[in-house]
DNA sequence: ATGAGTGCAAAGTGTTTGCAACTAT
DNA sequence: ATAGTTGCAAACACTTTGCACTCAT
């Protein structure tokens, strides 16, 4: 969270970027410093919006390589648009989105590890249940309606 | 699956729709028609496709008729899209689609129940499990890859 | 120096909307 | 007759791509 905190992780990709034969640069840097300020999920359009002088199309290829090089997670949410957020931010977590309000809770990562072990041996389906939210109404939209 | 059993959710349909003040049109049957006879999931380009001469925003608009009358239920998958059926056609049931190849696989109803439970009970979040296909890689896929 | 990365503009999905013409009731 | 529906075209949100230029290495 804190300014060192940032620079940390900026020190890291780069490693690892030059790792692969590719580069840090000043995009990239400040898609990785929007993320590291962001304590939650956010859009690629929000990534665009705080960094202000990088293109959107550049914030696309950034969390693209951020992802492979597996330092950004993005969630699929219900209306066609994702979130990212940096791996361990707040650690291994599942998704929730209300339908109604938007909101996107955190769930424990293990909740769905039953089901997994249950797909896996029932179907051989490898259940990567962080990738997608899981839709639902929140308990404030549920009261309110 | 017979041209009767067609007839017979036209008819149902059409019964709903002018209790509601709406009206049965040549589009709608031929949107209802093709989920019909359509055994799966299908896109509304799909839907579109299937029923020529209808303009895609007409099946579209229909699509949401139907949904709101009941007979219809859409799940949204990982990439943006989503995918259509009758309600009922295969009895309820969850959804899963494998990000390699995209295939939706249907999933026993209650599977999510339990998770369900425990959501309402410690957020008291409402799971509406069936609205997102959960994501993961099919055996056909991890076994290829 | 040189190839990876960027900005830009343009295209590509999937979906929605305003409006005049049409049609089921 | 008259509202509900349609087709069309255009706009929309989100994302990707081709290309010439720039910059990290």
């Amino acid at each position: 969270m804190t300014a060192s905190a940032g620079n940390d992780v900026v020190a890291k990709v780069a490693a690892a970027l030059r790792n692969n034969g590719d580069r840090m640069t000043a995009s990239r840097r400040a898609v990785i410093e929007v993320l590291v300020h962001e304590p939650g999920h956010i859009s690629a359009e929000q990534v665009a919006a705080a960094a202000a002088h990088v293109h959107r199309s550049s914030v696309y290829r950034a969390l693209e390589t951020l992802t492979e090089l597996g330092f950004v997670q993005h969630v699929h949410l219900g209306h066609g648009s994702t979130a990212y957020h940096l791996i361990n931010h707040t650690g291994p977590h599942l998704h929730a989105q209300c339908r109604s309000c938007g909101t996107i809770y955190d769930l424990p990562g293990p909740l769905l590890d039953a089901v997994a072990r249950r797909l896996d041996r029932d179907l051989g389906f490898r259940l990567e249940a962080h990738h997608v939210a899981l839709s639902g109404t929140c308990s404030a939209c549920t009261t309110t309606t």
